[in-house]
DNA sequence: CCTGCTACCTGATGGC
DNA sequence: TGCCATCAGGTAGCAG
């Protein structure tokens, strides 16, 4: 579940079905989910206490406890399940015959959250509080935070060198950003993916700045209609394809200037864009 | 500190 | 059909 539109919307709709509740048993099906941490140092922390809310910064999500945090990354393929109660969740998870696979389940008050991630990059950990945990506190201002200003953004481009897509994906200088959303910020921006962060000048900076509110607010507004659903596996996010204008389009024409996209591979990942019409 | 590369996993897809 | 290579919306950890 991986961007941050896509985590805000999952957050926004957990809320309602998590917050006040008390969770009252972990149930670690699938070890790899916690490592490095012991699945029953895990359980310790979170059982018995009540959730207070649900946060999330760049595409960290976490269930602030009374004492401590629960931190849930998605990474690529991760996704969360709900169920009515917990005898609901035993009847279908990990079970040969239905494929819905559970790692994490929370037991709560009322009703049952499962963290499933058939690929196992997803994780689920615990902290005494957000700033002990270092991933989070790594992370730089979050993307749809209003402290992510024009003014913020230009300094943070004028100190790295870095290619403008790899700078883009980087989540300790702007948190959120990921591989979709980055060619799609770039191709809305007119700017060349390969272009250094610190050769942009200010009016370029602005425009980026603002390709990038945009075009998350936008895939945000389509993450949200319908929004997710958790009782069904097989959800997804619908019509993001909708939105996008150069991702996933390689060879194909540019929807402004109709000269061919690329696919380039910067950083390990596919980059896509027009390289007549971003400069 | 900065940057670049690999590993971590599993499943889907396409070429031969 | 089978086999192999490549790809996937992410990040931690390591070497230089």
């Amino acid at each position: 579940m991986p961007e941050l539109p896509e985590v805000e919307a999952v957050a926004r709709t957990l809320r309602p079905l998590v917050e006040r509740r008390k969770i009252r048993c972990v149930h670690v099906l699938h070890a790899i989910a916690t490592k490095p941490q012991n699945p029953s140092h895990v359980a310790r922390l979170a059982e018995g206490q009540r959730i207070q809310s649900v946060q999330r910064k760049g595409k960290y999500l976490w269930l602030q406890l009374e004492r401590g945090i629960v931190t849930l990354h998605f990474k690529l393929d991760g996704q969360l399940l709900w169920f009515s109660n917990a005898k609901k969740m035993f009847e279908v998870a990990n079970q040969q015959e239905s494929g819905v696979h559970v790692d994490v389940a929370f037991e709560l008050d009322k009703g049952a959250l499962g963290f499933a991630d058939g690929r196992h990059f997803g994780r689920v950990l615990v902290y005494e509080s957000e700033e002990t945990c270092p991933a989070i506190t790594r992370l730089g201002v979050d993307a749809i935070s209003p402290d992510f200003t024009p003014a913020h953004f230009a300094k943070l481009l004028a100190a790295s060198r870095r290619p403008l897509k790899e700078f883009l994906l980087d989540q300790t200088r702007v948190a959120g950003i990921g591989n979709i959303y980055s060619c799609e910020s770039l191709w809305h921006a007119k700017l060349d993916p390969r272009r250094r962060a610190n050769s942009v000048k200010p009016a370029e900076a602005r425009r980026l700045h603002k390709a990038i509110v945009s075009v998350l607010g936008r895939a945000l507004e389509c993450c949200l209609h319908p929004p997710p659903d958790f009782r069904d596996p097989e959800w997804w996010f619908q019509g993001l394809e909708k939105i996008l204008r150069v991702y996933d389009r390689e060879d194909k024409q540019c929807r402004r200037c109709r000269h061919l996209i690329k696919r380039i591979a910067q950083g390990g990942r596919s980059t896509y864009f027009c390289a007549h019409c971003q400069k």
